[in-house]
DNA sequence: AGCGTTTGGTCAAGAGGAACACAAACCCGC
DNA sequence: GCGGGTTTGTGTTCCTCTTGACCAAACGCT
């Protein structure tokens, strides 16, 4: 509704949006026809036809001869988006771990990395460091053939999205540190550094190809230590007027409950996150990933502890998700990392409270579904915030092409 | 970010988007001269020009001399909107009371009825048929000057966006009632019923014409018994997938609280609606709204009953928008009907409760007002939904011109 | 091999805003 | 009150971009 992206448009404006629709299209469902296009975006065969010569001239997209057409007429030609020209560099700083990726246009992840790293606080510069060494090999086999054209970095924390400062980051105890300035130090290319919240990126990575893909209103939960969300409405991220909404783990939930790294008290992350259900089933909370794990396979070979554990873990969990069913009236909630583990042995519970604590409205047309991506959606998902800028406007990436030399007056 | 209006755009819809940039321009800040269209547009004085005319000659605006130019240069014509051209008429059914209201172009009110009415049950078509009663007299002395384009219905309830449904009203003990088409049949005008959440479409009104305008990320929390809220994301509303979003008076934040009308338990609504104020100040919770106004009046002379009941329902409501405002990162919360009233006692502990249990990052940026508009901020929301297909697309709305005889060949 | 069908290729037409030159209407100072 | 400076309306031409129509090309099918 109002909207109304309040600029004045002009000619140009609509070019450059139909040529990002296109891109847009092919980044995410390559490869396509041009009469699949044709069908999809409403243009002419005219239109499309100028559009992806243009795409192909500027070297963004190929097109190729289909093999085995199969249907009557004359064939169409497939258009794929090229993997191979503009690349971005995916970085991920997660609790455990850190991981780069170096991903074509299109989505395809053409190498990547994933060292564990100790939990534990550490300073941003030797993460950056760390984060520059191991992507040094994959820009190098790649220097000569791709350009680089953006860096995307997911982190656990809350970051600002104008300038990818982390605010605070309880589990490297960071507070506003410079993130995006750091790394951009580190890595020395030339491009601009994007950095945002995992669960953002998770959202946004398994809206695009993931578990929600053609779902518009979706809440993505996901978590360790600390628990995040990232929610797409109306196809869009929600940010927020600093870009840190989304901090769903951190929503009171039980006045009586313990106190949170947050500074504040009950907040659902205490309940459902990972210390709590360590220390339902009588681990040390602090134990981490290892032990989480150890949970898990006792309730999968049926320990009754475990399995109480994780129920009453569940039981918070729907009242969490109560509250956001209520709240954002998502047709999907797909839960991620441990959310997504554990959900076999808690679903019942979580649809059970669901049921009676959500408003009828919105609880109807709430599906709950684990995530499709596994733990590399944040990592995936800095990669398309990485191409944004590409596919909103693709003209400035089109490779010149030979100057048309215009004589004066004739 | 991703977004694409994903359609074909082409230069028609070009036109469409100026015409509805100008329309909406001149429709929340009217008047403006021309010089200030091409300011805020960034379009020529040429493009201003033959859009502002084709409004013009279209019948939705008028342009009239400036009195006194004061400045230097050729003096600009003022351009309004005409708000006796199309109208529309607003609805409301309110907790305690009815409203009806004829609203121009522009959002000039031109007429205004409430009427109170007693709480309980009531069907659905009764109260449809005092609306039509008390519009009737209002349509009767426009009938001949202006032509009514849409109907907006606010309601106090959970609506159904896409025909209007009301899934469930607890004040009037409905559920599943199909109001648009009730009110349709009543009000025998043959055009479009829009109905929408009461909370939803404050929000709406405060952000286009109240306390929050320029605000574009915004948090409204009203209600009486019950507890809505609306949000703005980005200069739009949240709706959700089914148009339920909002519904914060139904978050879980006391496991050990009271049962509520929604059949949950602890939901914030049960610890910061009326009912709990009047409670906590020794007043029979059901006794509505004077008991209300005498509770404030009360603390008002400084008795301590009734500032200590407003304290403890500021320290729940600061509970509350905490979670909120790391779920929504707002730039402003405002507060409406009888948070609005109440503000001024509770600020102090509203303000310390965020203080401590909202995250820094979203806390430091999001400030805390008192609606502007009042009890009519969602009648005034019910009008501009009612305006927006015109404001969206005015060209389906411009009076025909005199037709263009084109000789074929010539 | 011939026919129907689907799609690509090309070009004129139509729509819409930008850019530019010029005229009009105001303030100001003398 | 008259001329200069300034701002803005007016009209024309130019440029961009999509559409639509027509023909050719390439496929399956009989």
């Amino acid at each position: 509704m109002t909207s109304r992206d309040t600029a004045g448009q002009r000619s140009e404006t609509v070019r450059r949006a139909n040529l990002s629709t296109i891109l847009h299209e092919l980044h995410l469902n390559a490869p396509l026809s041009r009469s699949q296009l044709v069908a999809r975006t409403g243009l002419t065969r005219s239109a499309i036809r100028g559009l992806v010569g243009e795409l192909t001239a500027g070297g963004l997209v190929i097109e190729e001869r289909r093999s085995s057409p199969g249907t009557p007429g004359r064939p169409s030609p497939l258009s794929r988006p090229r993997d191979d020209r503009y690349v971005v560099l995916a970085l991920e700083i997660a609790v455990d771990s850190l991981a780069v990726a170096m991903v074509g246009l299109g989505g395809s992840v053409l190498e990547h990395v994933r060292v564990d790293r100790a939990r534990g606080h550490l300073d941003a510069d030797s993460l950056a460091g760390d984060l520059a060494r191991m992507a040094a090999p994959l820009l190098a086999r790649r220097a000569e053939r791709s350009t680089v054209i953006g860096i995307g970095l997911s982190m656990v924390g809350v970051v600002r999205a104008s300038d990818g400062m982390i605010r605070s980051a309880p589990n490297l105890g960071w507070q506003d540190v410079p993130l995006a300035d750091i790394v951009s130090r580190r890595l020395r290319l030339d491009v601009p550094v994007s950095v945002a919240n995992d669960a953002d990126l998770g959202a946004l990575a398994e809206h695009r190809r993931g578990a929600a893909v053609g779902v518009d209103n979706l809440l993505y939960v996901a978590g360790e230590v600390g628990v995040g969300g990232g929610v797409i409405v109306d196809g869009r991220p929600l940010a927020g007027a600093g870009g840190y909404a989304g901090e769903i783990g951190h929503v009171p939930v039980n006045p009586a409950g313990a106190e949170c790294r947050c500074g504040s008290r009950g907040c659902w992350e205490t309940e459902v996150g990972e210390r709590a259900l360590l220390r339902r089933a009588g681990r040390r909370p602090t134990a981490g990933r290892a032990a989480v794990d150890d949970v898990l396979a006792a309730a999968g070979d049926g320990s009754p502890r475990e399995l109480e554990a994780l129920a009453a873990t569940g039981e918070w969990m729907g009242i969490g998700l109560a509250g956001l069913v209520n709240i954002f009236n998502p047709s999907l909630i797909v839960l991620g990392s441990i959310f997504g583990r554990m959900y076999p042995f808690v679903s019942a519970q979580v649809e059970a409270v669901l049921g009676r604590t959500a408003m009828r409205a919105p609880r109807e047309m709430a599906r709950v579904l684990p995530a499709a991506l596994g733990s590399d959606a944040p990592l995936l998902g800095a990669a398309e915030l990485a191409f944004e800028p590409l596919l909103v406007d693709p003209a400035g990436w089109l490779a010149p092409r030979p100057a048309l030399v215009r004589i004066a007056g004739a």
